[in-house]
RNA sequence: GGUCGGGUGGCCGAGCGGUUAGGCAGGGCUCUGCAAAAGCUCGUACGGCGGUUCGAAUCCGCUCCCGACCUCCA
């Protein structure tokens, strides 16, 4: 096991050991979303991806300035015949000014992530507010001589790029330009413009109908739909970074031209580890709209979808893509969720035996105690070797039930030192909560439910009482009681607990 | 068609040359007033066909399926 950091770097496609620019800091951008409608679950899944690493490297002790970007201008819609953007062409279906359909989507993006409880972001900018740095760079990409002027658009020139060998364009995505050439297809916008069909536009002139446009030395318009991304990674992280992350379906051309624009501008590309995030499936096949193979957060939330027997918490939907590795697809489907809240409420219930342990530690160390240890110490290096969560987890469950045997004394507590105790509980609420980045929502012991804890308190004192005196009627009424308003009771030794849920 | 990535026990999903992944479901046992929870335990899987090797789920070749990208997409 690698006590360094290993991280799949997509650019060499292979696991480099992770070694940061600047000694205890790590600059990280993510391409976030584009906010001309709703979120979509796989989204999520990327971003959720991209909260474990980020908040795995601070656990680390890395500073870390995470930069998450929001497009809100530059996307063409490919079924459209106009090409127009994106945003305007949202704003204009629902009456709308543009920067209100951008603040709704955003506000939404905004809440779905906090429910599954993803960090925000250190710096969230958005396309809009960079339109000037936008303009600059496309005159440093022109005045470099990689990029050319026709009717007021200024298109990227990939063929010159690829004979300077400035860069190698295609290296990310495992592309050659040759086979680009003959690829393209002849339909594309604006190809008459083109020198090369692989040829880009980082800025558009604005047709007549198009809303968002501002003004440049070109012509008034909009910036291209990769830049972006290339002037703010740089503008906040520097013209080299560290990590540089999103989605598997970004590879190409998005980060492909990011690079090439970087390289094209300031004679490097942005970062020096590229990671994606891999897609999310459902029952085996791509989410699509067209043939209903899809489910948004809400509906998969509340199970209002023809595709999920029940609602599953943002909780267990998160703990679900922790079991697979964030470069593999994950396949979504109502018996895997069901699994999975199993599996997440065994993790959160382990927690709350373990804090019962406390008093109990025994003076001296034996085997459990080494196991324990060992347990940490490999959760550790599974996180180590490129993010392993499915991994890391697997460690976790295995210390849950040594702390499930210590609680019922099938393992004896004073064979477990002080120590080791003590690091347990840190540990495990590290991994679970801070790494992992779950939430108790079992409601026992939780925050703000001290109410309610009185409530189950005296509840369990009466049953106690009930049971004391082997009136099973009565003790069997409140568990039934109790059942029916979803909260479960559970006779351990040292008591009776409770959770809400099945 | 091109480029990548996959096919693992009932389900999900790690592993990627020799060792029990883990979760869920199922069988048995322990504990318990009963139940639940929990613990212990059982199942012996790697698409197919060849090859390399003392040894392959793991490497190579062929083949069959599946997915992603190639066009806005995480």
């Amino acid at each position: 096991m690698e006590n360094e950091l290993r991280v799949y770097n997509s650019l060499h496609r292979k696991k480099e050991i992770f070694k940061p620019i600047h000694e205890g800091h790590v600059g990280m951008y993510v391409c976030g979303p584009t906010v001309y409608s709703d979120v979509h679950l796989g989204n999520c899944r990327t971003f959720v991806s991209f909260d474990i690493i980020y908040r795995y490297l601070m656990y680390l002790g890395y500073k870390v300035r995470y930069v998450r970007n929001i497009t809100d201008v530059g996307h063409l819609e490919n079924d459209a015949d106009t090409g127009e953007d994106k945003i305007a062409k949202r704003a204009r279906l629902e009456q709308l000014e543009p920067m209100e359909v951008v603040q709704k989507y955003s506000n939404g993006f905004h809440d779905i992530m906090r429910m599954f409880n993803a960090l925000e972001p250190s710096i969230e900018p958005r396309a809009t507010g960079h339109i000037l740095e936008q303009i600059e760079m496309v005159q440093e990409i022109i005045d470099n001589g990689y990029g050319y002027e026709k009717n007021g658009s200024v298109y990227f020139d990939t063929l010159k790029y690829a004979e300077d060998k400035k860069g190698n364009y295609g290296e990310l995505s495992g592309r050659k330009i040759e086979e680009l050439i003959a690829e393209s297809r002849d339909d594309l916008k604006k190809q008459d413009e083109k020198k090369h069909p692989s040829d880009f536009a980082i800025w558009m002139k604005a047709s007549p109908e198009h809303i968002l446009r501002w003004n440049s030395p070109w012509s008034v318009g909009f910036p291209g739909w990769h830049l972006e991304c290339s002037v703010m990674s740089t503008k906040y992280l520097g013209e080299t970074f560290d990590i540089h992350g999103g989605g598997n379906d970004l590879k190409f051309p998005h980060h492909e031209n990011e690079i090439a624009q970087n390289t094209a501008s300031c004679g490097h590309g942005p970062c020096n580890y590229w990671l994606h995030a891999n897609m999310l499936l459902m029952n085996g096949r791509k989410m699509s709209k067209s043939d209903g193979n899809t489910i948004s957060p809400e509906e998969l939330f509340t199970g209002e979808s023809p595709h999920v027997s029940k609602g599953y918490s943002p909780m267990v939907v998160r703990f679900f893509m922790l079991q697979t590795h964030y470069s593999s697809t994950l396949d979504l489907t109502d018996e895997a969720l069901q699994a999975a809240e199993k599996g997440y409420r065994r993790l959160i219930e382990a927690n709350k035996s373990l804090a019962k342990l406390h008093n109990h530690a025994g003076p001296s160390a034996g085997k459990v105690d080494q196991d324990l240890n060992d347990l940490m110490d490999l959760a550790q290096a599974e996180m180590n070797d490129d993010f392993n969560t499915p991994k890391a987890l697997g460690r976790i469950f295995e210390l849950a039930s040594k702390i499930n045997s210590l609680k019922d004394g099938h393992l004896p507590m004073n064979e477990v030192s002080a120590e080791t105790l003590e690091r347990l509980e840190a540990s495990y609420h590290a991994f679970v909560f801070d790494i992992f980045g779950l939430k108790d929502e079992t409601g026992a012991s939780g925050d703000d439910n001290s109410v309610l804890d009185g409530v189950m308190e005296f509840i369990i004192e009466m049953r106690t009482e009930a049971r004391a005196n082997k009136d099973w009627a009565t003790s069997d009424k409140i568990r039934d009681k109790m059942k029916e308003l979803n909260i479960q009771l559970k006779d351990g030794k040292d008591g009776t607990s409770w959770t809400v849920g099945e």
